[in-house]
DNA sequence: TGTATTTACCTAAAGGGTTTAGGCAAATAC
DNA sequence: GTATTTGCCTAAACCCTTTAGGTAAATACA
């Protein structure tokens, strides 16, 4: 019976290098058991349960991305330092699959507000600072970058741009391109025809 | 042991509604079985397995979606078309929360060739001819559009724009807005910095 | 340094989901 | 009206989750 010296910390961990080994849905309390060899009951005295497992791993993962952003913008302004945020989720989403889709995990409320998530949020304002953007505009901005970077990440991990021409670091880099130039020149609201 | 008549088709059918009602991930063949008052190794006769069915209803709810969006797009172009495809994501996402998370669903590659899937690519490229828009740039558009409608719905569905002014509605009419604009001025590359 | 307490991991067991094998009765074919 | 097919059944194995209660290792402290 010797001890393994588990912790909270060091299960989230573990899961976290799972989920990308076998991806996120797979994580379960039975497999993290085995992964360290004890019976499944032990993880309890350490988890709540499955969820509060997923919950660990999806903060550790929002937290790591978080911190990459922060470095990645550290420095940058305007179109460099959109394409380098972009380029975090990007990557990590390539290094880190199960991680990723660990960070898409719908959380708690307050448990959302306490969460490294906030400092994403920020990061995709500071980076509207280099551009000529008042509220509400900011905000929408903000949506808006948010939507692209998880959809485009998203569909690419998940094979949706797979086996068509042009590659899709080309298409990245346009839509980049894209994003800069609507910043640069963000439309007033259209009048509606009706 | 009178007989239900059970067929894939209305176990598929079944199947959806029971996703919109408790989510998508909390669909399973136990469940599906309770609400046809049946045993559940009654189904095996009618699915191979518990994929079998969750593939069954994203096909569903692929077709309905494209569906929507032909009927949608018909008689209308540029920025009508594009808002109004638009508005079909998003509506239906909200309609059958548990459908649309199915539609996300990761389809075997020959799977999701044979699916209504490849509608939804064709709708995104007929709104691109009311543009200006030539290849390659014409796919990077629709992988732009694709990222943006995923990423928004998911987002807003998800309740990562809730308790924050502007408003959802106010956001999604500016996003619709800016794509328009954007299609409307699509950039050329940029020139590499390094 | 020896005893008391706490802590970490264990066994046991119940409950639910998945899936397969084999049986019987209802529907259908002729 | 009999033969065949088909649809739903029982039974059982396997895996994951979660709780209750036990034992041994680590720690506290005299």
């Amino acid at each position: 019976m010797a001890r393994v010296g588990l912790t909270p910390e060091r299960l989230a961990q573990a899961g976290a290098e799972l989920a990308d080994e076998v991806g996120f849905d797979e994580v379960t309390v039975s497999a993290l058991a085995r992964r360290f060899d004890v019976k499944v009951a032990s993880l309890y005295s350490h988890l709540k349960n499955s969820d509060d497992l997923k919950t660990r791993i999806a903060l550790l993962a929002l937290e790591e991305l978080a911190d990459r952003g922060a470095a990645a913008l550290a420095g940058r302004a305007g179109k460099d330092a959109l394409a380098a945020l972009g380029d975090v989720y990007r990557d990590y989403a390539r290094e880190h699959p199960g991680r990723y889709a660990a960070a898409q995990l719908r959380l708690a409320p307050e448990t959302a507000a306490a969460s490294a998530g906030v400092r994403h949020a920020q990061m995709t304002r500071a980076i509207l600072r280099g551009y000529d953007l008042t509220e509400p505009d900011q905000t929408h901005a903000v949506r808006l970058l948010g939507s692209v970077f998880l959809g485009y990440v998203t569909l690419e991990l998940g094979g949706g741009f797979s086996h068509s021409a042009p590659d899709t670091q080309e298409t990245w880099t346009r839509v980049i391109d894209a994003l800069d130039a609507l910043l640069r020149n963000w439309p007033a609201p259209s009048i509606p025809s009706d």
